[in-house]
DNA sequence: AACATTTTCAACCGCAGGAGT
DNA sequence: GACTCCTGCGGTTGAAAATGT
């Protein structure tokens, strides 16, 4: 019965078996549910010796069954994008936050995605300056695309997201050091708990973002070292991240019209983006 | 329609570290 | 302490799909 899965999963030691690669077929991926079904998961080396990593993966990034499929929220994202930016290329450690996603499912969006972005810009996906321009940038249209999924739907917001995160007693000494001048990490503790996606009756809907449980005060469209920035049309709260520990609050504007593309295949910028950081690295 | 190029993501590889002996 | 085995992790690859010309 496990002859199928011993060909695929043997660790080419074994004598007379031949080591199966490629795509895994719907046979193989029944046989290893079935087995796991009995056997249980973990339990790699119960493969009759012929466990290997690739069943393992293939399980564990696969055919789990909470695995989630399709592509991340704009939720996701920006968790990503935040806790990348504490612990770097830690995709296994990351996704413990994101329920349903696995490292793999983070590593690859960061290398098609983030870093593509890094590479159209010219600079280092590492480097202080990129994580400049993702929050000045990404960050606060990941936040608009939060407050436009609410408008239609009652998704998960990011502190619904990150209740699995707080209650985790690792999380708050993880971020009880946030270094301002080098991360773009918002106190994620402290902010999940003011961040509120309101909805009104109109298409008026606000994210805000609180503190010190007050409502937000804001006129001011641009903060200071940020007054390059587009803020035209539609309302929104934008959280800047600067060098203090004070988050401030913007009701800003968006620059462009390209909120109506379907939020999963959106690229995160345009060219318009990259042509606006582009002057705005270029004069400072 | 055909071909070229780019993007996506499942899968592989090799290393590190922990557990058991 | 030394060794082996196993699991987990991050980096990389390459086939398939999508997109562009």
């Amino acid at each position: 019965m496990l002859n199928i899965l011993k060909k695929r999963c043997n660790n080419g030691d074994e004598e007379g078996v031949e080591q199966r690669k490629g795509p895994w077929t719907l046979e193989e991926d029944t046989l290893l549910n079935n087995y796991i079904s009995h056997n249980g998961e973990g339990r790699w080396n119960l493969l009759a010796k012929s466990s290997g990593k690739s069943c393992r993966l293939r399980w564990l990034n696969y055919l789990k069954p909470d695995i989630k499929r399709g592509n991340l929220t704009p939720q996701e994202q920006l968790l990503i994008l935040e806790l990348h930016s504490k612990w770097g290329n830690r995709w296994s450690k990351i996704a413990k936050y994101l329920p349903g996603r696995t490292d793999n499912d983070i590593k690859n969006y960061w290398r098609t995605r983030v870093q593509k972005q890094a590479r159209q810009l010219n600079i280092d996906s590492n480097s202080h300056k990129f994580l400049e321009v993702v929050r000045s940038f990404w960050v606060p249209r990941l936040i608009h695309k939060m407050k436009d999924n609410s408008n239609t739907n009652s998704k998960a917001t990011l502190p619904d997201l990150l209740g699995p995160v707080l209650q985790d007693s690792s999380f708050p000494h993880e971020f009880s050091n946030i270094d301002f001048s080098t991360s773009m990490s918002v106190d994620l503790k402290k902010t999940s708990q003011f961040m509120v996606m309101e909805s009104s009756s109109d298409l008026e809907t606000t994210c805000s973002l609180y503190l010190d449980g007050s409502r937000g005060s804001s006129s001011q469209c641009v903060s200071e070292g940020y007054s390059s920035f587009p803020c035209l049309e539609e309302d929104y709260m934008v959280a800047t991240m600067g060098s203090s520990d004070i988050l401030q609050l913007q009701d800003c504007h968006v620059a462009d019209s390209t909120y109506e593309e379907d939020v999963t295949q959106d690229p995160m910028w345009n060219m318009d983006d990259i042509w606006q950081f582009k002057e705005y690295a270029h004069y400072n």
